[in-house]
DNA sequence: GATGAATGAGTCTTCATTCAT
DNA sequence: GATGAATGAAGACTCATTCAT
């Protein structure tokens, strides 16, 4: 009896994804805590005992989702950075950033969910930290071509406070109509130019 | 006649502190949600039963923090702005601004709980609403003095990117060992600074 | 130090009748079960301890309430009989009967609620079994009057089945628009005129 | 594959069952409103989650169980007529409908207190409307045949009318001892016919 | 692996009754 | 007697997780 074991594998895998997608498109429309695992399940069409066969409990669904959200990101920056000429000029750099943040998050409405929660359940903070610290990254390259006479630590904490600041004001871009999207994304940039810009 | 009217009312109100005190001090502590009524009670010291002779439901105890909020940070203004000379240039008025807010926060630890719950809980958003529209109100106030050229609802929607931002960077600054909580709020001082400065 | 025995008394009866009057609206209005003694309290502008100086507790003020209504019924009885000829037959029997009744009941709103009540709560059938048998006490006289051969027995039985006739279509009456009260009150003495006349 | 799955029906079906049958029981006994769901759960040796696997609340157990009852009403209804010699006399209708509705208020003793319940609770008289009308429709039949000219409305009144003595009178019907059962109905009987016997 | 019924501790809230003042 | 805050045992219902099939 062959047990098709890559077949197996590969319908693993798919409903792994379809867990996720599932869980991504609740905790996005009513947010982590009130998204409940039955729910999940049954939106997925599984049996709760099912997906509890590939997550060994609902924080683990929301690390997984984190995992691919930082896979998600990566690309993200890498393809803007590949589109975009190389100058270091502080405000062609924020447009950047920006931009990929913005696309990022406009395409994952989970993250901005898992997030959220975490500002309200303790154990989610652990869990999407590695997301910060992804959307960190690119921004402590850009602080450094930006002021290359900080110190490392310097570099790290002004990124995390421009991220900080984008991830304040990402659920007012991503809301507005699609009209005014551009208009509050520049409302960002000028904070951060601004920032960035100011002498220390 | 022994009623002892004024004496019951006094009870009574500080009873209501006492709740109010409580439940702000686990919800910093937890959050909102994972707050529960009868933790509250229990950590009072009183019965499940006597907290709802004062409060109809949960939610009516975050109105009434946020009520408590609201007003202390209509003192907090008050005083810094007494303390403070005219001056209406950009840097100085921010200083009083962000000192304020830092202040209250520190002394507030409910309130950001409650701010940051209402990203997760539908019901606290009318909840807090008041309390980010008391924070934006003298932000509003400094920006109109840095910018008066602005139109009221550009005014608006700049104060409003203002207290995102601080409210963005805060959680860092209360947190800080004292010694380091002053550059913390510097940093806040530069986004702010950086942000009101850059021409439109 | 005069103690104003009588005065007291006097108040005292005053306060009882206060609850009483107020408990049977809230009955009325909406049911026993559903009515509780702190509304009947605040409802009748005094402190739940009050109320409990007066009443052991809440069955007791059912207790009271029926009393009040057996004395009421007596009453209404007593001046129909008065006030109707003294003929013996069927038909004036019981438009006397169902009259006295209707009246009754339309003025004691709270009669209704406790005996319906009583289908529900074991605690008040006994309660309320005065005034079930003050209702049948009449309506054996008209049965005796009407069929003179029956034994004791036979003429209590008869006499309870003609009451929970009554009480049966009781409701639909008093709720009736005026205009069509009669008609539903016409229709209970058709069924009870039938009943008392037909032969054994 | 091993899913069982109408092995699971079936248990699923059972478990149904069973939560009515205990759920019957104990509104039989002390009526709904003073059955809780945990004491249904209990009495049905099963948790209180497990109860809502399968109504979403208590009102939907009346709700099935009501459903029952309307459908053992036509499967009673159904035999008796089955049963008895086609002649429209009204005694012997009346002896049909009547056995009728003392075998199924016997064989449901939780149809009684539902519809008590519903004197008291009103969610319940939406639930019970059902099985009243299931008991008026039959009623309404054997009224249109003992009395032909009766307009639609006139039928359905006095259907109604039998109907409400019927549920008045069956209590003691069926409480009564064995051997006295019959003399209880019979005096039922005896209003029924009085009332349909008597001209307009 | 898959299923989905089962679990039970825990959530918010209620209310008859008590008791210090 | 009067007050009204205080009580605490329930009540209806939820949900992450388990387990027999």
């Amino acid at each position: 009896m062959a047990d098709g074991g890559p077949r197996r594998q590969v319908r693993g895998i798919r409903r792994i994804e379809l867990i996720l997608d599932t869980a991504e498109a609740l905790f996005a429309e009513v947010g982590y805590d009130a998204t409940t695992t039955n729910a999940i399940a049954a939106a997925a069409a599984i049996s709760p005992g099912s997906l509890y066969q590939f997550f060994p409990n609902k924080l683990a669904i929301a690390e997984a989702l984190t995992a691919r959200y930082v896979a998600g990101l990566d690309d993200v920056y890498g393809r803007i950075l590949a589109a975009s000429p190389g100058g270091a000029q502080v405000p062609a750099l924020i447009d950047q950033l920006v931009e990929a943040l913005v696309t990022f998050n406009a395409a994952s409405p989970g993250a901005r969910a898992l997030m959220a929660g975490a500002e309200v359940s303790p154990d989610l903070v652990t869990v999407v930290a590695p997301l910060h610290a992804a959307m960190c990254d690119r921004a402590e390259d850009i602080v450094g071509a930006t002021a290359p006479t900080l110190t490392a630590g310097q570099r790290k904490r002004t990124a995390d406070v421009c991220i900080h600041v984008v991830r304040a004001l990402m659920p007012a871009i991503v809301a507005a109509p699609p009209a005014e999207r551009a208009d509050a994304a520049t409302e960002l940039k000028r904070v951060l130019v601004g920032y960035l810009s100011t002498p220390r």
